[in-house]
DNA sequence: TAATTATATATATAGACGTTTATATGTTGA
DNA sequence: TCAACATATAAACGTCTATATATATAATTA
């Protein structure tokens, strides 16, 4: 009798949603999502000031998003795992499907 | 030679992310997941200030997370696609996953 | 060790957001 | 129309957060 709604942790389902509510903090989790990067070849590839990227990468590794690995002067940052772009692309095709199904305009 | 990082809409995943992102706003979208509910039945069940249920009911609704339908003096709020749910278990399960997976503490 | 590069952190600020209190709108029944 | 109930909106407040600027730490090389 029991549903999917149940034994859902409201606490830990905020606190990812929260980490991926900022477009520049998507971008740079998809943008580490394929292969590893520095933090200069996120800046570079993506126009954000380093600080920025840093303070993101952060958050990112706060929410276990992404793993982090040094090598000389280079820091790699690289997603944790792989069953988050799965869940973005269902986010993704929910909205797409939001839109099209809505009733009222 | 593309994977499923590509073509992800940004601007909506953030948005939606953001509309997920609080606590009561996820109880009150779980709370009509099943059934459709009064205003006044979501403050009882939840043990939330009226306003604050509304405020947040109005946001879903932007976000077409929930849709509204009004009988007498009751305004009925349900939960618009059930693969909201199904998302927010993949969300739940990831977040248990990063948990378990982490090497470092 | 000095200089250079890579990354992180500290501080400040402006805007967004959740919540409360108070009030307004809308509906029903007497 | 008046009273009672259901819901929405408005204003005010404190807190959080994204960002910029400035500076610090860490690693490499000369």
């Amino acid at each position: 009798m029991n549903n999917r709604a149940d034994n859902l942790n409201i606490h830990s389902l905020a606190f990812l949603a929260k980490c991926l509510a900022d477009e520049n903090r998507l971008r740079i989790l998809i943008c580490v999502s394929k292969v590893k990067k520095s933090v200069s070849r996120i800046v570079e590839e993506l126009g954000l000031s380093q600080p920025l990227v840093s303070h993101h990468l952060k958050e990112l590794r706060r929410a276990l998003l992404v793993k982090v690995e040094r090598s000389g002067p280079f820091v790699y940052y690289e997603m944790t795992d792989q069953r988050i772009l799965i869940i973005l692309a269902g986010l993704d095709e929910l909205g797409a499907a939001l839109l099209s199904e809505r009733t009222t305009f």
